[in-house]
DNA sequence: TGACAATTACAGCCTAGGCAAGTATATTGA
DNA sequence: TCAATATACTTGCCTAGGCTGTAATTGTCA
């Protein structure tokens, strides 16, 4: 199949990368504020990255080590390291040294965490509901299948 | 138009919003790789944020001032600044006061940058098609459409 | 005209991620 | 057994963007 941009007239600024960044970074905008402003959660001051990791974390049914955690959101391993320090002095997970091997970090989320995390799930669907405003369920379908498509062609 | 995602299915990281983060954190990534690895290029140490700012510039038919550049991608002032100082030391472009409004830096690229930026956008090029490889013309634009009414629902 | 507001770029501080070196623990193999 | 190697996390350093304050310049309006 033949490239999609040819170089007469491939404009950077308007083809799919330039728009993926932009929608990208409003969507994090958008959902900082979001998480600042929820009454439940401002109390918290949870960041969009801090939400990823706590959304990774409570819907993984398996035990996660940091570096399980770093491997499915593609995060440095001495970032999330300071990640969940942020996070543990939040009080909304906690580390415990696993016994059977002591070299791993072993990392769950604590009663507030639990407690917090349904409703920064509901605020962050909110956003992207948002931002899908006027799409249909088949048009978020095949948006979704043309990013895994991408994703694919990445590696 | 009912809402795309529902509390009982939500899953953070299988829609839209984890979708495109992948995507473009692999896209810039791949971007910084071929940049980095091009052997016409390879001397300059073209970042992919820098390659944007090149862009913006090189595609930009108006004069362009440091605040124009913020504006059109979305940039931070203090942050544009000091892209500016590197991009000059690298000898791509010059900064000139404006003469009539004193305030105002103008920005423009040197005989050098306008030599390396149709290798540069080439290259970037390159990188966009083999992440759409496998998209017909048609589909290409309709992901287009898709971002471009996320990008609106963000206002 | 002259005080005040607005604009533009810049500099300092803060946060946060990437990378590399370091430490503790576990595994392997002679 | 125990030295070498591998793994998991941690720490320090570097880079880079966001935010805030500042200085210079220009615009506004009484």
């Amino acid at each position: 199949m033949a490239d999609i941009y040819d170089i007469d007239t491939y404009q950077p600024r308007k083809g799919v990368g330039y728009l993926l960044n932009r929608v990208r970074s409003e969507l994090l905008a958008a959902l900082d504020e979001a998480l600042r402003s929820d009454p439940e959660l401002a109390s918290l001051e949870i960041s969009s990255a801090q939400f990823i990791v706590v959304a990774a974390l409570a819907l993984s049914d398996t035990a996660n080590s940091s570096s399980d955690l770093c491997k499915g959101i593609s995060y440095d391993a001495g970032a999330m390291t300071r990640m969940i320090d942020r996070l543990e002095s939040k009080g909304l997970l906690r580390r415990n040294r696993r016994p059977d091997d002591r070299r791993v970090v072993y990392v769950e989320l604590t009663e507030e965490g639990h407690r917090a995390f349904p409703r920064m799930r509901l605020v962050a669907m909110g956003v992207v509901n948002r931002f899908l405003r006027g799409f249909s369920q088949a048009e978020a379908r095949q948006l979704e299948s043309y990013l895994s498509r991408m994703l694919e062609n990445a590696a």
